[in-house]
DNA sequence: TATGTGTACTATGTATCATAGTACACTTAG
DNA sequence: CTAAGTGTACTATGATACATAGTACACATA
């Protein structure tokens, strides 16, 4: 379900958040469903478990998951993640495109081609 | 012509060739136009002459740029720079929109606000 | 009671980034 | 020829982020 890309740049810790929000805001992973504990995940990826709970803190704090002492983790239900998610896409988009103006892209190449990604996405 | 900016997660390096790459590309700099030297780049931004010659020699291996040795470092005029720079925007733009189709954006929503986007962007 | 859970520490090693300083070969203006 | 400015190549040092290693505590549950 979690893999690490070694080759990323990106540390590992937020690979496993970014992971864990796609799974949660695609509903792979349905509120209240209990998450991998620390330290099994931290067995299963073979790496160290403040790792994994560093991710896990971040990933309260967005409040897409809460902790239940000694019990675990769980999936959060709350509906506004989608919205912030769908806010931040935007707010990356906007960026892209602003680059993409500059460097000479023109408006209905650029339409086209978001078009064609869009249709070419394998679900 | 090249502000650092420290809130940035980016290094310092990074930041300086990406912001002289957007400006050859967008012909502020045209061909064999002479690049700041090293050193003077390095006392105007108040940094370390080294970060500079780490971003020139970047520059340099990407063939945005040529040193001639003992008289500077100038600004190359290769046409093929704009379409490799075209095609990785492209590649950016591709994983956005995968990313957006995962997270429920529409279609419709996508080629709306990247039209929208395209217009806002102020020259 | 024993095991598994989240959580909170400290300490250590590593890699990247940036700085500091020095040095050399080259070009050019004087 | 000389001096200043150029790119280039080193070594050394410090700061920071990342990951690991190890320990410890409170809690829930079989």
């Amino acid at each position: 379900m979690i893999v690490i890309d070694y080759q990323n740049r990106k540390p590992i810790y937020e690979q496993i958040v970014e992971r864990f929000q796609m799974l949660i805001i695609k509903g792979v992973l349905e509120a209240d469903t209990q998450m991998p504990s620390v330290r099994s995940l931290a067995a299963e990826l073979s790496i160290n478990p403040n790792t994994i709970q560093k991710a896990y803190s971040i990933l309260e704090q967005q409040g897409f998951i809460y902790p239940v002492k000694g019990r675990g983790a769980f999936v959060s239900g709350n509906q506004a993640l989608k919205e912030k998610k769908t806010e931040v896409f935007f707010g990356k988009l906007k960026e892209l495109v602003k680059e993409g103006k500059e460097i000479g892209i023109s408006r209905d190449l650029c339409l086209q081609k978001t078009a064609q990604f869009y249709e070419e996405v394998e679900t």
